[in-house]
DNA sequence: CGAGAACGGAACTGGACAGTCCAGTTCTGG
DNA sequence: CCAGAACTGGACTGTCCAGTTCCGTTCTCG
């Protein structure tokens, strides 16, 4: 018997278990990859620094993931999914207070995004929009899109719980959607990471966007 | 006397003169940049590419702009400060009905940005935004900051005239903004050309934004 | 109409990069 | 403990590109 007791899970539920080298090696590449192409964008990239920072060597990379093209592709869509995910965008947990669960939502939706890492994900797929279009919807789906889908979700319990009024939930979600994240957004793709608003200003930013959509559709305004 | 100094008018009001050798290259050279830069980005442009579309020689492109940095630049502050310039953010010709002038102008303004070029334009500066920070900051001047500041404007002569109750119009203009631009600006940067809504879509979004915006201030419907 | 500036064409330098290949080494699973 | 798979390091090919240089031609302006 090995003295390393290889029995300890032949299934492949070990999630975190010591990883094996293919599998170490793989993650390095990924996370050297992010590194360069988030810098240097997808053309200015270099596959020998991609290998260099990942301990690595280029034959190693490209028997993993075969090509430059093909690394992009599987890095961007990897973390395009891995961030809109706990955002609970699924549930339906209607509450008796829609102002404040808009907030709070708000502030959930606006600590996602406005990360550098987030930010340089998406100044990089909106650039190579034109060489992967594929990526640009990906991207599209998973945020904006999944987004606006959970608030109408939402919009329509509160409507038929009868805490908001009667209204065109699809059109409020967008407007919310767009209150919310427009500016800062905006802001942060062409100002670059420092125009990344602080806690507290999201938090009133939050606050006033949702003041703004609870007037549009002619609920009563958020309580203090 | 130098021997320099070689313009054709010695005022420079000669606008649409039949425009000397020089000028006339220079203009295509822009041109050819325009869309080898929109097309490629800024790292896989290739200067032989702009020369040849240009139809002249590289040497002629490096004598008029020095570097293909320098040509970039140039061409797209040139196509920045052209956009948003015939939009009348400056004026304050605050009529009776804000919330037909709100309209138009959201019309106006989706107008102005929906555009393959412009969209293209926004998308290179967007994904540059590390390597040019200069030129993310002069769009975000030239585009957003200036329809907020004009807009900010318009409400407040709103106000002092008694067609708008009194509220925080620096907000307000800010929530008009991108409720008017969010979602169809957002929805081309990842979605590509063919997601531009047409002149209907337009319109029916335009008057959507404004009625939100209304409601948010507390002022009262668009009127038909 | 003539001189000089500007241009075209084309070759060239120096460097970078994607992707391949090979010989030798290290790890892993049985 | 061993066989085979996986990895390393580095050299190598073919291509592309920014920027320069040279020479002969064309245009412009006085």
């Amino acid at each position: 018997m090995s003295t390393v007791d290889p029995a300890s899970a032949p299934d492949a539920a070990t999630a975190s278990a010591p990883l094996g080298r293919s599998e170490r090696i793989h993650a390095a590449v990924l996370d050297a990859a992010e590194q360069v192409f988030l810098r240097d964008g997808y053309v200015g990239a270099s596959m020998d620094e991609v290998a260099r920072l990942a301990g690595a060597s280029k034959q190693t990379v490209y028997k993993h993931f075969g090509s430059k093209e093909q690394l992009f592709v599987e890095l961007v869509t990897a973390m395009t999914e891995a961030t809109g995910d706990p955002l609970g965008h699924e549930t339906t947990d209607a509450s008796a207070d829609p102002g404040r669960d808009l907030a709070a939502l708000a502030v959930a939706m606006l600590d996602a995004v406005l990360t550098p890492r987030i930010l340089r994900l998406r100044r990089l797929v909106i650039g190579e929009a034109n060489r992967f279009p594929e990526l640009g919807r990906a991207l599209y789906e998973h945020g904006p899109a999944r987004a606006m889908a959970g608030v109408e979700r939402r919009l329509s319990a509160w409507v038929e719980a009868g805490a908001l009024p009667e209204h065109d939930v699809r059109t409020s979600a967008q407007h919310y959607n767009w209150l919310v994240m427009g500016a800062p957004l905006n802001a942060a793709m062409l100002l670059g990471d420092e125009a990344i608003p602080s806690p507290a200003e999201r938090r009133a930013h939050a606050k006033a966007a949702v003041a703004a959509l609870l007037g549009s559709i002619g609920a009563p305004p958020l309580v203090e």
